[in-house]
DNA sequence: GGGTGAGTGTTTGTATCCAATTTGTATATT
DNA sequence: AATATACAAATTGGATACAAACACTCACCC
């Protein structure tokens, strides 16, 4: 039984790896500071490997950063959710023909196991392991298609929309629907069947529930309804 | 007249555009090392502003890096064209339909001023500046239709085609032709009129005119035609 | 000739230090 | 009270030093 020691070279990716499930399940609100000497003290590394994390984060649109300022996590800008969810569309459908055409054995297999993951989630109303299951079932299915420039793509997609949908089942009190385990496992049939047009249709139907998703996220809650004559009382 | 001393936080900058650029234009040859002690030499800086610019290039996948291993300049994998080609006919569609959708007067106005650059790189025989225009150009359009998930994807392509483009310019003797300058104008014609179908279609015509320049590029030359019989002699 | 180990040189990963820049706080002025 | 100014503290950008890891060469042995 050997202890090595680690080699060099884990750190950045560690920092990285632990900022980024901060960031995506918004443990770490949009505009939080991400402080070089903070996360060196809370890591106990130097500032170099923490700079090389952040400037990874910065690469990956997770976080923001000016010159002489410190980094921050990125805001969710409402001004681009439409824009986001037109390419998640478009990708969901892609991929999703994509995985279909050209799938194999071991591409389900890891499919099944994220959805695995997803299903346990639901049931324990873990809402964090059921987005982030959720997350790599879908990622199993872009990287199935085997296209780095749409997986690459869809990645980013499915991180912008585990914060945006993490706003969503908060404010539902993380109550998990259990109709999305049936759809990922029918999901799994058709691609497995390699049934393309039926996949891709799928895929849009889908992306179209997250946006009714996010559509009754910002539907007003009070607004229309509540009585405003006098003062602090409802109607 | 004040002689300020530049701001801090530009080095990284400099250096990355500086490399970029080479990996771009393939005076940086795909495998080509990048070594932060060499590099520091030649820019001047200390390794600091070095490993960021690197880090930079890592993110964008014009370089490659693995631990305790030099950063090299990313290969082009003749496996990934097929996906190459694929996602690029996609998004030239969907970015050109979009531009036509959404264009405004100082998008076109871009456009056009990269498409100028264009026509005198084209007129001037320089294969380097056409290459980069091009993509200028292309990008502009992108730019246009506001979505920065497409255009984000859309760039890495054009920076992937780049350096593909090259290999084939350079096998012709850089010998341009004029008939894409014509076609850049009727592109921007079309967006300019809003129209998104002939816009999206004159979007897929031209990323297939890659494919056919890349298919020309891996055609044999001399393998169907020389004469084998005997050793030395050309039939 | 091929394989192995030791020694040397080079590069990378990280820590520490220095200096520029920003932010926060105290004091003075209106 | 509001604003300006001065100063200190904190943070970031970059340089340098140290050590781990790798690449190369040479000597030795079979």
């Amino acid at each position: 039984m050997t202890n090595d020691p680690p080699r060099r070279g884990g750190g950045p990716q560690k920092i990285y790896d632990a900022l980024k499930a901060d960031i995506l399940n918004m443990s770490l609100a949009p505009g939080a500071a991400l402080d070089e000497t903070d996360l060196s003290a809370r890591f106990g590394m130097s500032r170099t490997p923490v700079r090389e994390a952040l400037q990874k984060l910065v690469a990956d649109g997770l976080a923001t950063t000016l010159p002489n300022r410190n980094t921050v996590v990125t805001a969710l800008d409402f001004e681009s959710v439409p824009h986001y969810l037109d390419a998640l569309t478009l990708m969901y459908r892609v991929t999703s023909r994509l995985a279909a055409l050209r799938r194999k054995p071991e591409d389900l297999a890891r499919m099944r196991a994220a959805q695995a993951e997803f299903a346990a989630a639901v049931a324990a109303s873990d809402a964090i392991a059921m987005l982030e299951s959720n997350r790599n079932f879908h990622l199993a299915i872009a990287q199935a298609g085997g296209n780095r420039y749409y997986t690459d793509l869809f990645e980013r997609l499915l991180n912008d929309g585990m914060r945006l949908l993490r706003l969503y089942y908060r404010s539902y009190q993380d109550s998990l629907p259990q109709e999305f385990v049936h759809e990922h496992d029918a999901m799994i049939a058709v691609i497995e069947a390699g049934n393309a047009d039926t996949a891709e249709r799928q895929g849009g139907d889908h992306a179209r529930q997250i946006v009714g998703q996010l559509q009754r996220f910002i539907a007003p809650v009070l607004g229309a309804e509540m009585g405003v004559n006098q003062e602090g009382k409802a109607s």
